[in-house]
DNA sequence: TTTAGCACTCTCGCCTCGAGAGTGCTAAAA
DNA sequence: TTTTAGCACTCTCGAGGCGAGAGTGCTAAA
């Protein structure tokens, strides 16, 4: 808690920047070597000693060099990381690839998930962007065989839902279609609960068929309703940590496990703000699984209106710099796309 | 080529089997004793070395046990292995699970996928059926803002395809409806193709919408258009022959890489029939990524209709017989539920 | 407060060595 | 002719030993 000296930050970044590039514990005169340090290994070593007692730095073992614990990196992120902006190319080279992909949600969504997981070199995600208040725009009602009823809802801010379900009695395109203007003129912009006030006006099919346009938006104002977009999990293998893939195992079935990402995402993202970026540093105590990792996530899109998260999953030991800008970024970029699209 | 004697496929039988269980190279005696054998061990030799001169054992270095070649385990899949059931529990709790959740097919997709996973304790895939020829049936316009227009259409088989795009005149919502409501009356049924002869019929902006209906069913019309789910990705890193991770990674770059995974389900699925289960061991000399891995795969659906695909991945050491049981199993029942809710 | 010097510790790669498992071959038995 | 017993040989694998190298902590001097 106490405020470290300015040359305990400076090793202390330094041991960070190491061992982020060689993977390898690193001493007292290799350090002084390589950084040209103007003091001698003893001096850095008190400092190391110092550091270790503070709780930032530990050894693998005796006589080895120090590698930053937990606690170390979290005061590395939140204290003494400066906030770097990406090189002007690959800001260009990455909206450049925004913008002349096919002008559709999906794609965008996977491209981000593919550039996140490129430049950081890590796994990456990005779920689909969802309404926080789900507001009804448009219904449409198809026939299919039978008694099977094809729904397929538009809400405000353009998600689609659609569900089959089937009525008790066959009735016709003809008649599916009047209930379906009828209910797409009634409801416009409302939101689920206020949908109650309206079966009075409906007969019998048309309540049947409120209530699953109920259900479905519903559904819609739940956390995580879409997609969610994963890609780089290879290079979590890559790592040298992961190399006994049990590690690597814990660390992809998280992302693997619908379930538990979403409560990760759940937990993590609500106090978040969009533009700001939020890292996630050996679990926090609550992931096993993550022990060995750390989670860089920012949300994306129109803030209350409708949003998505992105991020990575990488390696503790990681490059927090770049990643939290190339996250940083690509959200903005993304923000911009759904918002120049997707609002009305 | 030539017959092997019923001695041999009983050997090579258990060789497969033992080894699928240990993982290690099964020895002469260690196997006599194992299944009380009436020979001695030096006749399992001889009959070892024949086998090895074959091609379908291999020793992992001199004075170790045997294991199955590729060749093996391709004359053991299309010779040895005798066609099982699921046990009935194992049949029933599927299809139990299926009938049991939420009527959608994304739901359906994924707990596919889970079972597979599971059952088979490998990675799996399901894609979503397409339609082999795409046939309009319906479409919708939704004016969002500005002169953005959100294009819903749905196929012969509920398929779904969503597009934004603009025009350079902005159009309210009524003038929409109306060109929707014309082309769905005037297309039903048709196919890209024959969509041309309506453009004569159509205003500038109806000309325009219907470019755009046909790009999206051209798009339909290709391989695979919908998700891949995927689940089981680290039932692989389990496997000791992925222990080092270089291993594992190649297989699950294959399966992380879409264009790598459509080339392959593209390549190999034109040939098997549905119902028929296809057995790819040894990425048959084409994909080296899957040097060590086996596929099996099977086509689900109505043939010729609407049609996707479904399989397992894992390594070569693979318990055959029940994972082409468990493939074809979960490829029945998808069939029956694609067949009873979306064909019409 | 910083630095030089020094004894000590721990890992890692390399080597050796013996146990264990399995083979191939030959000659005898069925 | 086919099967079997016996035997010498080969190869892996794990344990143990050893030395080099890197790093530390401590003490005493600058």
């Amino acid at each position: 808690m106490n405020e470290l000296t300015e040359r305990q930050k400076l090793i202390l970044t330094l041991i960070v920047h190491e061992h982020t590039h060689t993977t390898q514990p690193v001493g007292s005169k290799a350090m002084v070597n390589k950084y040209n340090l103007r003091m001698s290994s003893a001096t850095v070593r008190n400092e190391m000693a110092a550091l270790t007692d503070l709780g930032y730095l530990r050894q693998p073992h005796t006589s080895a060099g120090r590698i930053p614990t937990e606690e170390g990196y979290r005061i590395f992120v939140s204290k003494l990381v400066q906030r770097t902006n990406l090189p002007m190319t690959t800001r260009r080279t990455i909206s450049h690839q925004f913008y002349q992909s096919r002008q559709d949600l999906e794609q965008w969504l996977r491209l981000a998930a593919s550039i996140l997981a490129n430049q950081s070199q890590a796994a990456s995600l990005v779920t689909a962007p969802h309404s926080e208040k789900a507001l009804f725009k448009h219904l449409e009602l198809i026939a299919t065989r039978g008694h099977q009823i094809l729904l397929v809802m538009v809400l405000v801010g353009g998600e689609i839902r659609q569900q089959i379900f089937s009525l008790p009695e066959p009735i016709s395109q003809e008649q599916l279609s009047t209930i379906a203007t009828k209910i797409t003129n009634l409801c416009q912009n409302c939101s689920a609960d206020q949908l109650d006030a309206l079966h009075p006006q409906l007969d019998p099919v048309g309540k049947e068929i409120l209530v699953v346009v109920q259900e479905e938006m519903a559904l819609s104002e739940k956390l995580i309703t879409g997609d969610i977009y994963l890609d780089g999990m290879t290079n979590i293998l890559a790592e040298p940590e992961f190399a006994e893939s049990e590690e690597a195992r814990q660390a992809l079935k998280l992302l693997e496990e619908r379930s538990l990402l979403e409560d990760l995402l759940a937990r993590t993202i609500m106090t978040s703000t969009i533009g700001g970026v939020q890292v996630l540093i050996g679990g926090e105590g609550t992931w096993d699984e993550l022990r060995q990792c750390s989670i860089v996530l920012a949300r994306y899109g129109s803030p209350g209106v409708l949003t998505g998260t992105l991020g990575v999953l990488g390696p503790m030991r990681m490059p927090y710099g770049h990643t939290i800008s190339t996250v940083r970024f690509v959200a903005d970029v993304l923000s911009d796309l759904v918002t120049e699209t997707l609002i009305n």
